[in-house]
DNA sequence: GAAAAAAGTTGAACTCATTCATAATTTCGT
DNA sequence: ACGAAATTATGAATGAGTTCAACTTTTTTC
């Protein structure tokens, strides 16, 4: 039977994940070496790439994990969310935001978005794309909940919508990260902005 | 009296751009070794990082290029907008995709995007932002435009819902050049149902 | 027009992610 | 429990962008 290199796998897999992380938030993920990875982990560089295929993949599993759990709270907003259509929406996005520098700061950010750019078609890519995939679902979702509950009127394209917001949240949450001086409020506000009228328009 | 120095200097720099620029059409920007460019232009490695600072700063010439042109039809449709709000915001946004590709792959256009979103503090960084800008605020132009003309109903936030529509045009985009089999149509598609809904409900 | 100064060119050396042949360790068959 | 097989760890070697001290070429000075 086995179970010593299915422990040694597992404790070798979370100290690297540990040594990487708590180094990226302090160095930021450009300026760690593999090497630095490696030693803090107390194992060789060769065995970092075992258990990861490249630095970015190090990267993703924090990603992934900072998603998730903002993907768990959203669903709670989905399924009851509060009175209001401008509330509501609002309340999904400011949840995302408020959640997003939980594990990664913006120079993480910035280079898992990069990544994510330029390597579409690896594991990576890949999976970043799902858990942005999975995010504009959410929006649309909780578009449709508000035209079954009859906030927002029937005979608008909830799909469409749901996209419209996304990408917008998206595409303000990338201007966030990109400047390093900018603030949590300023991005809501500047979302806020840009949102609202466009809630005034489609609320019943 | 200088002259032969000027005169040598901007054909060492046109042929280091020519070079790098018609290798990465064929080959990609990433699989593109400096060595290349400056063997094709007929100089040494060293050379290519006295005329330009990183193998990005080549790119962002040639995106630079690219997005003038496309600003300038812009202002065109911005003078004298086409008749009809939908109309008139699909022919801006169509000019742009349809010119996107001319001087740039799909590839190089995730290089350059991933550069910019990594390195935003960086001379580079903040042309493409600048670029970004300008788009942004030719879009909200016309939205003024269009509401100066009385098609679009005066009492709406033209500078929110130019960045609105901005940043779903320029998310689609994101998301055709990150996906090879896209084809134009589909993007134009999907932007035409993401704004329909919008354009609708500000007509006047 | 020659020598000093300024500007530009060069390619070997450096850094860092990634790979790979070899060595060490764990598991399995008997 | 022992040797063969399978799995995993290791770190020197590789490859590519970038830097830099020495060398050339052009310009300026007298």
């Amino acid at each position: 039977m086995s179970g010593l290199r299915e422990k040694q796998k597992a404790d070798r897999q979370s100290r690297i994940l540990g040594a990487a992380v708590s180094q990226f938030r302090v160095s930021g993920y450009r300026s760690v070496r593999i090497g630095d990875i490696a030693g803090r982990a107390g194992v060789s560089v060769g065995t970092v790439y075992n258990y990861y295929q490249t630095k970015g993949d190090i990267l993703i599993a924090v990603v992934a994990m900072e998603v998730e759990e903002v993907l768990e709270a959203g669903a709670a907003i989905v399924a009851g969310p509060p009175e209001g259509v401008q509330v509501a929406i609002l309340s999904l996005i400011y949840g995302y935001y408020d959640h997003s520098l939980e594990y990664l700061s913006k120079e993480m950010w910035r280079s898992a978005m990069a990544l994510s750019i330029e390597s579409p078609g690896t594991r990576y890519g890949m999976l970043y794309h799902d858990l942005d995939r999975r995010l504009a679902a959410q929006v649309t979702d909780l578009v449709a909940a508000l035209q079954t509950r009859g906030d927002v009127t029937g005979d608008l394209n909830a799909q469409a919508l749901g996209g419209l917001i996304f990408s917008n949240l998206n595409q303000n949450f990338i201007d966030f990260v990109k400047d390093d001086e900018m603030s949590l409020t300023v991005l809501k506000n500047t979302v806020a902005d840009q949102t609202g009228p466009l809630v005034r328009l489609i609320s019943a």
